[in-house]
DNA sequence: GTTTTATATATAGCTACCTATATAATGCAG
DNA sequence: CTGCATTATATAGGTAGCTATATATAAAAC
C-alpha cells in the first residue's frame, strides 16, 4: 500500500529528470558544458539578463545557486564578469566567444536528446506532455510560494 | 530559436522535479525525513531489499550514492547496519522503530503533495501523465545504457 | 589450495541545487 | 547629509545525485 508512493507522478518525474540530466550531461560534457549552463547561455545570448540576480530569476533558481554556477562557468572560461559602472554592487555578465561559438551545437544536442527520449511518442502525446508539465509547474510554483496547501 | 530549448520536455521535467523536491522536502523535514529517504524506507519496510547494493538497485541510484544516503540515515537514527554473518563484505540494513513509526505519515504527506500538485487535473489526465512518464523513463533508461542514440 | 575474477562497500571529488546569513553599495527619509 | 531600509552579491554548510577508484571478501578456475 505504501509501496506505490514510488509510482506517484512526483517520484516518476524525479526519475525522469535524473535520466534526462545524465543523458544531457554525458552529451554536453565533451563540448565543455554542463546541464545547468543552458539557461545562462540562453539568457545572455539573447540579452534577456546580464546580472546575477536577473540570470537567477530567468533560470528560476536561487541567487546563491546562480552565484556558484557563474563561478564555475567563469572558471571554465564560458562567461566573464565586469564591474557594473553604474552600480558598485553588481557585475555585468557576458558570454565569452568560446561559449558563444559552441552554443548552437549544445542546443542541437539537447533537442536531439529530447527527440531520443520521446521516441515512440506521437506529436499529440508530446504536446500533451508539455501541457501537463506546464500546468504541474504552475501548481508547484503556487504551492512553494504559499506552503499551506489546498486553497 | 535557441530560446525554446527551455520549453523542451527535458527542461520542463527538471523544473517540475525541483518544484516537487522543494515541496516534499519542506513537508518531510519537520518529521525528520528527506526526499531521498523514501525508496529506502519502502524497500526496507516491505522486505524488498536489505543490502546496500539491493537498496541502490531498488531506488535506481548508484551504489556510491546509496552509501552516502545510508550514512546520513544512520547518523539520523533512521536505519541500522549489522554485519551480515554470511558475507563479510556486506551489512544487513534495517529500519529503526523511530523510522517505522513515522513512515506512514511521510507517505501520506507525499500522497497529499501529489494531489496538491495535480490540482485541476482530471483522473484521465493524471493517468495519462503517469503513462507518458513511464514511457519516457523507459526510453531514458535505454539511452543511458547505450549512449549511442537513435538506431 | 592458489590464483584470478567478481562482488560489496568505501572514499574522493564533482555538479547542481537548497536555506540561512553576512557584507557592501544604493537610495530614500528625514 | 546622515541613517535606515533595500538590494546585489558572497559564503557557509547541507542534500542528493554523479563518476572513478580503492579495498576487502567471496567465489570460481585451475
Amino acid at each position: 500500500m505504501d509501496e506505490d508512493v514510488l509510482s506517484t507522478p512526483g517520484h516518476l518525474i524525479s526519475q525522469a529528470a535524473r535520466g534526462f540530466a545524465r543523458l544531457s550531461e554525458a552529451r554536453l560534457k565533451p563540448m565543455g558544458f554542463g546541464v545547468g549552463h543552458l539557461p545562462v547561455l540562453v539568457a545572455l545570448g539573447e540579452g534577456r539578463a546580464d546580472s546575477q540576480r536577473g540570470l537567477a530569476r530567468f533560470a528560476k533558481i536561487e541567487q546563491s545557486s546562480m552565484a556558484q554556477m557563474l563561478n564555475r562557468m567563469e572558471r571554465d572560461g564560458l562567461i566573464r564578469r565586469v564591474p557594473d559602472p553604474s552600480d558598485g554592487r553588481s557585475s555585468l555578465i557576458s558570454l565569452t566567444d568560446a561559449a558563444l561559438a559552441r552554443m548552437p551545437e549544445a542546443c542541437e544536442v539537447l533537442f536531439q536528446g529530447n527527440r531520443d527520449a520521446l521516441a515512440g511518442f506521437s506529436d499529440q502525446e508530446a504536446a500533451q506532455l508539455v501541457d501537463l508539465l506546464n500546468r504541474l509547474i504552475a501548481n508547484l510554483d503556487r504551492l512553494v510560494a504559499s506552503p499551506s496547501e489546498g486553497e
